[in-house]
DNA sequence: ACCCAGGAAATTC
DNA sequence: GAATTTCATGGG
């Protein structure tokens, strides 16, 4: 079974799925891309301006529309960032097919907690080990040959471990930091869904009550996660970013797509390292 | 051997 | 309170 979007625009699934903002999705031989999402294993494609998703048994098209988000016009978005700054413009020029994901609350939590003094590609590792450890196993469809065969692990499955049960995935110090995440969000000490609409600030301060939570790890939970297009978060790459490229320039320049920008602006420096040499 | 990685907690000054 | 050190793990 197959779903299909005809005239998808501003969407390349290699810059939106391996630009940093996920760490499940891994591109295949053809070029089209594995993964698992809401536990619905599919293998996604493009073909022309259409968007391709295969094997998505048991899912329905809104689920994709929204992951993908679709409903949002990236072209205008660009023209708006576009101008406010020129290199700005040439970011995103250089990357104009990032989308930013919807994605469950609860995976962008756990996945940025991991991602906290680490780099991209042993994130990934620890991610899978993570999934194939304590996620529910997907059967049939896409599944089979797509990699990723895993449902995320749940809140309530990951809170009943201690620490050192994720030993097998070799997440180090971050350990702890899981498992308080996965206790207060289970018994709802910190409620995800009610930040989609609390004050930034507000939402903020209620994820950093978990330990191994601070502001960059916050503001990334809240931008991919809850899709709060009006955060900006700052690490190590979009720091020497706004120092060199952006001097004098405060992110609440870049107005209600500010988390847009940044992730044309963290792309960009990634693949431009000689920039900060 | 040393340094860094989409940081944050613990310790020290 | 602000500045520095430590925290696992793996790759360059």
């Amino acid at each position: 079974m197959s779903i299909l979007f005809e005239n998808v625009t501003d969407l390349d699934l290699h810059e939106t799925l391996l630009c940093g903002q996920c760490f499940r999705w891994k591109e295949r031989p053809d070029g089209s891309f594995g993964g698992v999402v809401r536990g619905k294993a599919a293998v996604a494609r493009m073909e022309g301006d259409c968007l391709i998703l295969d094997g998505a048994e048991g899912s329905d098209r809104g689920m994709w529309h929204d992951y993908f988000d679709l409903g949002l016009d990236y072209g205008e978005v660009k023209r708006q960032l576009s101008a406010i700054h020129p290199i700005l413009a040439e970011a995103a020029r250089f990357a104009p097919g990032i989308r930013i994901l919807r994605q469950e609350p609860f995976e962008a939590l756990i996945t940025f907690i991991i991602s906290q003094n680490n780099n991209i590609k042993r994130i990934e590792g620890i991610v899978d080990r993570l999934c194939e450890n304590f996620g529910e196993p997907i059967f049939g469809g896409g599944a089979g040959s797509s990699g990723g065969r895993f449902a995320f692990p749940t809140a309530e499955r990951l809170a009943a471990l201690s620490p050192d049960d994720l030993m097998p995935i070799r997440a180090g110090f971050r350990h702890r930091y899981l498992i308080d995440a996965a206790q207060k969000v289970a018994d709802g000490t910190v409620d995800l869904e009610s930040l989609r609409t609390l004050p930034y600030d507000e939402a903020r301060a209620e994820l950093m009550k978990i330990t191994g939570v601070g502001v960059k790890v916050a503001d990334c939970v809240l931008l991919y996660g809850l899709h709060r297009l009006d955060g900006f978060p700052l690490d190590v790459w979009m720091k020497r970013a706004m120092a060199v490229l952006f001097d004098g320039i405060e992110p609440s320049a870049f107005g209600q797509y500010a988390g847009i920008a940044q992730q044309y602006i963290f792309h960009y420096s990634r693949m431009h390292p000689e920039l900060f040499g």
